[in-house]
DNA sequence: TTGTACGCGTTATCAT
DNA sequence: ATGATAACGCGTACAA
């Protein structure tokens, strides 16, 4: 019943310490730190000291390791967001898949914060942490003391997604203004005209520049804008209640902030008996799974979250890499995903 | 542009470390450091060294704090399934979601591994990374070297979940059995006589707990089981396929092995024309957010998911600060939650 | 109550 | 190529 390796298939030697192992292989500790970090050492020497090493349940030290290199191997995640919108938007969690599978790759260890706490607190808890060799952090909305903390501190901080102001901040983004832009050219040149547009929540960057590339693009076509815009938070219950508001004014085509308030819009137009894209063509932003399988498939704009994710990861290692080469943008590609909710295929085969 | 303390509202001096400080207050450093952990200090020297601290951007250095303490206030989790289940099941972000929020209370850390890797490679990485003082981790499938691995290490270690074969290990779970069985039972108990049940996927422990609890209470009844069972795998899609065949076979009663298996149900259900609960009765197990918001309303099982992730939290640091006093076993109550699926209120309002 | 000094386990610098 | 030995920054027994 004692703490023993019991369960080990082949008993190993207990070995704590890298002078257990020394002692073990009668050589000095410096040598089998070498044969492990992989440093100047004879053939005959890494098989003697890996043989004995092989032959132990020893595992270095990370604490003692870290105090010395000065560099830990774990990256901080920070996404603040309310619980109820985290887990309600796949959005996130494959972002997290991204990087999680990055940092995995690189061998990284991965530290969380939830929004679970204000940000002050969690600013001051993944500071205290220390150990952190740097931090990743979702810029969602124009004022973020959380953001502003990490980028004021030494660690090498890489923001998904960014405020205007962040000029010397390292981060990974899509052009939200384009993408928007586009979507809402593409209802354009379908001939739709009373084009309207349920907004992200007000605040988040997303949000606001996606509107400002529906007004573009809709001031290029020479189209109004005036009451065909409703104020949405991102959630599919306000995809329903706007499309409702909006359908009282006259449109002919809807532009969704996000692919779960385009959700919410297609069971307002179809409770109110309304056909897609024959009444009102409909799209979206985000291209989640579940786009591609709602009646009809939307048309969106896939933004590969994951490779967001992934990205950042790659991105924030070679930040770390090299802090003095200035900070690093990534803006990844959009594109534009056509779907039979604006090209009008008859409903199914 | 150098890495200064630009961006600080007041200017601190500049301390790394506890040497810094104690030059600063002119004291020693082993003075600084009991004012700061709580150690015996004067009332006077308490509010000095504050002070001193407070003028500066001094933090303890985490890695230096463990080496010599042995515990580094992070625990880890891991997660390990397939990405697409992963971040499809609503049920592991609220899990997550309890842990994060439970261990920033108690002002833990949390490092965090998903199934990106085989589960050799992520105990392996877990391990590895050391200076963790204790893991929670997933156990849902019959069969795992993960959790066999970290049992078996020296690392204290708490289940969510748990196979039968565990017998002498922590963890925090429902009666899965018990839960189904009451479900069931509400079915019988309105008169229904041919109910079906869509599985979990093979080899998880919950999926087979909960056919073994619906087999129970079927047999109780006196009814019997052929032909009614479909094997699903917990995904939305495998509940509306399930639903064809058993409908073919011909049912009055359904039981999901989960709600996202239930809400494909109801679409399968819907799309041949039949009524719920009129035609068929159904219900569910977990109660995610949508189950409520369902057409109509799913009868469910609630099992307080966000509550087994804080309680696994709150019953690792109690094994952790006692790992001799046994293993902690705790199992959450269940509830059944019913509404309109099955008792037949009118459609609506 | 406060200061001195040792040890935590590792890597890195220096001789050899 | 290998072995002593000095850091790394902190907590804490022990001495004062």
């Amino acid at each position: 019943m004692g703490a023993h390796a019991r369960g080990d298939p082949a008993t190993k030697r207990s070995a704590r310490t890298l002078d257990d192992v020394a002692a073990l292989s009668g050589v000095s500790r410096a040598t089998v730190s070498r044969v492990i970090n992989g440093g100047p050492a004879s053939e005959a020497m890494q098989r003697h000291v890996q043989a004995v090493l092989d032959g132990t349940d020893y595992r270095p030290n990370a604490a003692a390791r870290t105090l010395v290199t000065g560099h830990s191997g774990v990256v901080g995640v920070v996404i603040h967001l309310d619980p109820h919108l985290l887990f309600g938007d796949p959005y996130f969690s494959q972002l997290l898949q991204g990087i999680a599978d990055q940092l995995a790759e690189q061998g990284a260890g991965m530290m969380l914060w939830l929004g679970n706490r204000t940000k002050q607190e969690t600013l001051d808890h993944v500071l205290w942490m220390g150990l952190l060799d740097g931090v990743i952090v979702t810029a969602n909305t124009r004022e973020d003391p959380l953001v502003d903390g990490l980028l004021a501190s030494p660690l090498p901080t890489l923001l998904i997604g960014h405020r205007s102001a962040d000029l010397s901040a390292s981060y990974v983004d899509v052009d939200h203004v384009a993408a928007a832009a586009m979507v809402t050219s593409h209802l354009v040149s379908l001939g739709r005209r009373r084009i309207g547009h349920i907004t992200g929540r007000r605040g988040t960057v997303a949000g606001e520049d996606r509107i400002e590339g529906y007004r573009r693009a809709m001031h290029r076509a020479g189209l109004s804008t005036d009451g065909l815009m409703f104020e949405g938070d991102f959630n599919k219950p306000s995809g329903t209640v706007g499309t409702y508001a909006l359908l009282e004014r006259g449109i002919d085509a809807l532009f969704c902030g996000n692919d779960a308030m385009a959700s919410g819009a297609l069971d307002a137009i179809r409770e109110r008996g309304l056909r897609v894209p024959d009444d009102i063509a409909l799209a979206g932003f985000d291209d989640l799974d579940f786009a591609a399988h709602l009646d009809p498939p939307l048309t969106t704009v896939r933004q590969g979250v994951r490779e967001q994710g992934s990205e950042a990861a790659l991105a924030l290692f070679d930040l770390m890499r090299d802090p003095g080469a200035g900070p690093r943008r990534v803006i990844l590609p959009t594109e534009l995903v056509i779907r039979p909710s604006t090209v009008g295929a008859t409903q199914r085969g």
